[in-house]
RNA sequence: GGUCGCUUAGCUCAGUUGGCUAGAGCACCUGCCUUACAAGCAGGGGGUCAUAGGUUCGAGCCCUAUAGCGACCACCA
């Protein structure tokens, strides 16, 4: 740090990167592994590696950063471990891009080649996203980040792909699965959306075989694919078809006769209530195939195009096929209408290409038992989502999990570690590459040409990163589980279900307790944030303009956790203006602070311990509502504390303290301005780490860094209930006469005299007196004596142990007095209504708990005190007024 | 089709286990350049808490139904 001097203006680009660096020197990011102190630990979700920082990653880390430094200044060993990850088809899709500019196919390449590409490309494009974490404030570790495919992490998958196969749950088989033409892969369900997209339903009719002008009607979206079909189906209870089950009809243009078949998956309402069965190209088919021991007819050959079922429509591709589909069957008098038809069309959620369902031998995971253990441990609490409602989620997708199909027909990951015998065909499963088949000992091997899908690296990332499989690390014994997971609630089923079920299979606990989910980052107008649109907002922006505190406050400030945050650019402004706020409130501070040498005696006075009252409520809110993960509650608490307490009223009394040199409680109240502002420093440090750490170093030249200061805590001690009740009467008293003198039309900067009667507060009113005086703009305050009256010619100021009068002769206007005295009545009026109506009520009184009774009563009398003198001063205002 | 969420001031949102006159920021109106801060200070206006019922002494909060919006899952050829 160059220096411990606050500029007078606000200017967060000034200290931010030089700040972060000297952390990161000096290593506070770095767990203490301090054994006395229980760890804490958080894995950072990895974002793509070659991706760039958006506003959803801002609020992810903001979250996790906020609750490491939370932990860490609260004592724990904590770790947070950055990382990223391969991506695998985006990463490949972008490099296959790359060497298409250069007129180049992956296979031009070869594998070997390709890989090195991609490595290049990972290198040169990777890791920006980390620096830009650096400068959101991140205090991650990172000479623990880790990458997917990294040594670690490639031997943590290969031992988990040889475990489960060797248990039998990872097994090779052929199914129907989701393939991108555009892609070239397989994509597993949960890369799949669906898109409405208006279509066609073509009616086509097939002959009965042996009858004549007879024939049954199906109804296709996918005419193209009828030429593989193998039976048409209809519902065993529909009456139209009935006779027609056992029988065969004609397959036009193909001239093959093919069964009619019965099956209740066939929906009567839909269409002609006759489904034309392609096994190869739809799933339900596909089952319906399985059942009915149906032949499996592709249409199309490997590159997706029409194979040579119709030599007149080989090559073509499938909208091409289609048109000439239709147009023979047109010709061949079997198309019987044609309606339009919206339906939902699958689409690869990466690239938008409509997929095709496609039969193939792939690898897979049998979900079934892991998913149950998965599920169960949060029904029994060993891992909880928060907010809770998100379980649901989780429940529904392992209730009715599919097997998982791990393969990719990709280059760019991890290659499964499967090698094929030549001679026998034996598959051997290993992590090393073996010499010879295991069974008939040949040497002539080849690897599985697939990769494996990216999650299902990114599934053993809780413990992976910590050194796993070896489970003697020192890491790994120390840090797993990890405490609380922070993530999005898109990637539910993607990611925090599969980390927990590899979780407990390969570490038998749940990888973490906590699961934290948070909703999305949307547009001004409520739009998710798109680069299609264009709409989004990039972090890297804000932080240049508004600083890295404004950003983290902007995102946290308001918010619940796991609702959607709409993000408003003048949050912005509000987020600054908090610290331009704090900023001013501490140079004000320092200034006064300048010949405070802390050997004085510290004699709080009443305000003193109303501050410190007040700062502590506060700790022991900040404390409750971080365990429960409210972030934005306890943001907003210490904002306001800052603001409306700190600055707005404790700043203004105590002035006429450090102005006075000769004061007795001068030192004292230097010593409460030090004590109050920086432990508010302290609160607010893990959300805006960066402003809180530059005043920090100002205040305290001896410490090293906030960073690694104690968190506040409350203490009990520190409650001074008198105190704090005379003050806030006193501020409600002091709001009051603004108030008159506003509605009067008294300059503000014009002095009035005042009166105060007490009935209570005698001995802390004329402690008071002088900063009553200021803030009131009194020149002169009375304390009401047995020798002095209260003045005829007066208005007053209603409170529960104080009463105010100022003289008229500082006012303008009777009749505006009586106006705003009626006013007021009403207000309380209004109020007294409400605890009449619940007094009055013999069953409130009866079951109603005692202190809420109290309560209400005390409320009542306070109103009706308040009314009553109100009544008073308006009765005798408009004797004077007719005098 | 199934599940979940949202609906509170002009706008964006808070509102803990039901309990004081429902809060904040922004916007708006009035007055202030008062020696930390005009990125500010002081004061003010503004809400039948989506609708209809119900439970309760008491409902923004719990229950039921309805409407609008949104998300997720499943997917019908």
């Amino acid at each position: 740090m160059d220096n411990n001097i606050l500029n007078s203006k606000y200017e967060p680009r000034d200290f931010e990167t030089k700040i972060y660096e000297d952390w990161e020197e000096k290593g506070y990011f770095k767990p203490s592994n301090d054994k006395k102190n229980e760890p804490f630990c958080i894995m950072m979700p990895p974002p793509n590696v070659t991706g760039k920082l958006h506003m959803g990653h801002a609020l992810d880390d903001t979250i996790q950063d906020i609750l490491i430094r939370y932990k860490r200044m609260q004592g724990y060993d904590t770790l947070w471990l950055p990382g990223t990850d391969h991506s695998a088809i985006s990463t490949e899709m972008k490099v296959v891009e790359k060497i298409k500019k250069e007129g180049k196919t992956k296979q031009d390449l070869g594998r070997a080649k390709f890989l090195k590409e991609t490595w290049a490309w990972t290198h040169k494009y990777g890791g920006i996203i980390q620096k830009q974490q650096r400068m959101l404030g991140c205090s991650c570790d990172w000479e623990r980040d880790r990458f997917t495919m990294d040594e670690g992490m490639s031997e943590a998958v290969l031992e988990q792909f040889v475990r489960l196969y060797n248990k039998g749950l990872i097994y090779k088989g052929t199914r129907m699965v989701n393939y991108c033409p555009s892609c070239k892969t397989t994509i597993s369900d949960a890369e799949v959306e669906y898109k409405e997209e208006p279509s066609h339903l073509w009616h086509i009719r097939y002959q009965i075989v042996g009858e004549e002008n007879k024939y049954v009607e199906v109804a296709t979206t996918r005419p193209e694919t009828m030429i593989g079909d193998t039976a048409v189906a209809v519902h065993p209870d529909d009456e139209r078809y009935k006779d027609l089950i056992g029988k065969k009809c004609i397959l036009p243009l193909m001239n093959k006769e093919i069964p009619i078949i019965a099956d209740e998956f066939v929906d009567m309402e839909f269409g002609t209530g006759c489904v034309k069965i392609t096994p190869a190209h739809d799933m339900n088919d596909y089952q319906a195939g399985l059942k009915h021991k149906l032949e499996i007819i592709n249409v199309f050959d490997d590159d997706n195009k029409m194979g040579d079922l119709l030599p007149e429509l080989k090559g073509m591709d499938l909208l091409q096929a289609r048109k000439e589909i239709i147009k023979m069957l047109e010709k061949e008098k079997c198309l019987v209408s044609t309606e339009d038809y919206t339906h939902n069309v699958a689409k690869c959620e990466r690239c938008k290409t409509t997929l095709e369902p496609k039969v193939s031998v792939q690898w897979f995971v049998a979900m079934k038992d892991l998913a149950k253990r998965a599920a169960d441990s949060v029904r029994n609490g060993e891992m909880r989502f928060i907010p809770q409602r998100y379980e649901k989620q989780y429940f529904n997708w392992l209730d009715n999990i599919q097997d998982w199909c791990i393969s990719r027909q990709l280059w760019w990951g991890h290659r499964i570690p499967a090698y094929y015998c030549e001679e026998c065909a034996h598959i051997n499963v290993s992590k090393a590459t073996p010499e010879k088949c295991e069974k008939c000992g040949s040497e002539k091997l080849h690897q599985d040409e697939d990769t494996l899908d990216t999650w299902f690296s990114s599934a053993l990332w809780p413990f992976s990163t910590l050194g796993w499989p070896n489970e003697e690390s020192e890491d790994f014994k120390r840090y797993y589980p990890t405490n609380v997971l922070v993530t999005g609630f898109d990637i539910i089923t993607f990611w925090v279900s599969r980390m927990m079920t590899q979780g407990l299979e390969f570490t038998n606990q749940v990888p973490f307790p906590d699961t934290l989910i948070h909703g999305i980052i949307r547009d001004s107008q409520g739009r998710k944030m798109s680069k299609t649109l264009g709409n989004g907002i990039d972090p890297l922006d804000v932080i240049e303009q508004y600083g890295a505190d404004a950003l983290r406050f902007s995102v946290i400030s308001g918010t619940t956790m796991g609702n959607d945050i709409k993000y408003m650019p003048e949050k912005l402004d509000s987020a600054k203006n908090f610290a331009n706020k704090i900023w001013n409130a501490s140079k004000f501070v320092l200034m006064n602070l300048e010949d405070y040498d802390g050997n004085e005696e510290v004699k709080p006075t009443v305000e003193d311990k109303w501050i410190l009252t007040k700062l502590n409520r506060l700790i022991k809110e900040v404390n409750i509502n971080m365990e429960a993960y409210n972030l934005g509650v306890v943001l907003d608490r210490i904002y306001e504390f800052i603001w409306n307490e700190f600055c707005d009223w404790y700043i203004e009394i105590v002035k006429t303290r450090l102005y006075d040199k000769n004061c007795e409680t001068r030192a004292t109240a230097q010593y409460i301005l030090n004590k109050v502002l920086g432990d508010s420093l302290k609160l607010l440090h893990p959300f805006m780490p960066f402003i809180t750490e530059k005043i920090y170093r100002c205040l305290y030249n001896d410490d090293e860094s906030i960073m690694i200061s104690k968190y506040p805590e409350y203490n009990e001690k520190d409650i001074y209930e008198d105190e704090e009740k005379f003050i806030e009467e006193v501020k409600e008293i002091i709001t009051e006469i603004r108030n008159i003198r506003a509605q009067m039309n008294v300059h503000p900067t014009k002095k009035t005299k005042i009166i105060a009667v007490t009935t209570k507060y005698k001995n802390e009113l004329e402690q008071s007196n002088e900063f009553i005086k200021k803030l009131a703009f009194a020149d002169e305050i009375i304390i009401r004596n047995e020798n002095n009256n209260i003045p005829e010619n007066a208005t007053n100021v209603v409170s529960n142990n104080i009463e105010i009068f100022i003289p008229f002769e500082d006012l303008i206007n009777i009749e505006d007095e009586i106006t705003r005295l009626e006013k007021e009545k009403e207000k309380l009026s209004k109020g007294k209504q409400g605890t009449d109506a619940k007094l009055n009520n013999k069953n409130f009184l009866a079951k109603a708990p005692e202190n809420v009774v109290k309560q209400i009563k005390e409320k009542q009398k306070e109103y009706d005190e308040k009314i009553n003198n109100i009544e008073q001063r308006i009765k005798e205002l408009q004797k004077l007024l007719y005098k």
